[in-house]
DNA sequence: CTCCAAGTTGTACAGCGTCCAATTCAATTG
DNA sequence: CAATTGAATTGGACGCTGTACAACTTGGAG
């Protein structure tokens, strides 16, 4: 509550100390309770000291958006089909982790940040050695990741009426449908029971 | 800006009133001008009046939601795919004119008014009469809400690098791959250029 | 005619993001 | 080594948000 600090004297913060602290604080209590009055005080230091390391809330909340995708790794599998799949069910599982982020990655669609781009470009190397390549894969990459982040954001508390597991099994579900669409035929796949 | 009441005095107000002017207030000036006191401003009032006619802020705009998926018709052509085909575009098309609620959707996890139930029940018919029934049927219907809430969500500004129409048309694709895989391999679609 | 429930105002609280001026410190420069 | 400048920090404040509570007036029921 009491600042133990006179007027001009340092607290030796700093851009990267600011986030931490952010990133904590959401990973401890939530969206909600990242405040920057809350970051603030878990810092020791007065909300608006803040603002000489971070612009805006916004600018730091995109940093935090990003960050949470630095937790995804490249696909292992190097086929395009498996790889994808990987991919994507990683991403889901992430995101989970961070349910209540979700709806930003769509509201401020997609997140340009370096984590969002080097997961884009693995999805296209995927793709294009899937035999997908251009203003396909591009569109193709768009379809995933549109239902990969909607399927997260979908995600139901903890105590739901349907379990988070059966969502999960549901995602892989639509995502085969996808696959199978955007790789096209060349797949053996047997034909759905008749 | 003064009260044109004294303190007993009534307004006339309404539930249907409020929500009428909720609505107004939305479509003219956008979801970060809806706030309880605008609202009340609108309406001559003191904003607390407005919780004589609405439990709270979260629950008026939860009606909102569910109304805004009453502007969906039901399709007009009564086979299976294209019927799907239909209501889901209706339904994109109807989300993107009201981009800015559609994070909402997905964070109160797709909106359990009557609206919403109609639309689901009319897409399980559908899926009925294509051969989909029971558990399938649900997860089918959830991966299509997903998929096209989520496109929405992405749906990016007026002035965007990316034209609104493109998207669409990038929507539409997608839809096509999961109606694929949803109504399975039943449909005279001729083999993907080899 | 009386009484009560409902609607409305006045006032207020706690919280939010953010801006400005005053102050002190660290580093750079002469 | 001294002087100056620029960055970091505090004190305080502004305008905004949703919402609670008591006082009051009114319309309708009994």
């Amino acid at each position: 509550m009491t600042p133990p600090r006179a007027r001009g004297q340092r607290a030796g913060l700093d851009r990267e100390t600011v986030l931490a602290a952010a990133r904590d604080l959401l990973a401890r209590d939530g969206l909600d309770a990242l405040t920057m009055r809350a970051l603030a005080d878990r810092l020791g230091v007065r909300p608006n000291t803040l603002y000489s390391h971070v612009p805006s809330k916004t600018a730091l909340v995109d940093e935090l958006l990003d960050d949470v995708l630095g937790g995804i790794p490249a696909p292992e599998d190097p086929r395009p089909e498996q790889g994808v799949r990987e991919l994507m069910t990683a991403t889901y599982r992430v995101l989970l982790e961070h349910a209540e982020l979700v709806p930003l990655y769509l509201s401020r669609q997609g997140a340009r940040g370096p984590q969002a781009q080097r997961l884009g470009e693995i999805m296209l190397d995927l793709l294009a050695k899937g035999g997908v390549h251009g203003e396909q894969a591009v569109e193709a990459r768009r379809v995933l990741i549109v239902y990969t982040i909607g399927f997260a954001a979908f995600n139901p508390g903890e105590g739901a009426v349907v379990p988070q597991e059966h969502i999960a099994r549901n995602f892989a579900l639509g995502l085969d449908w996808l696959l199978t669409g955007i790789l096209g035929a060349g797949m053996d796949l047997p034909p759905p029971p008749a």
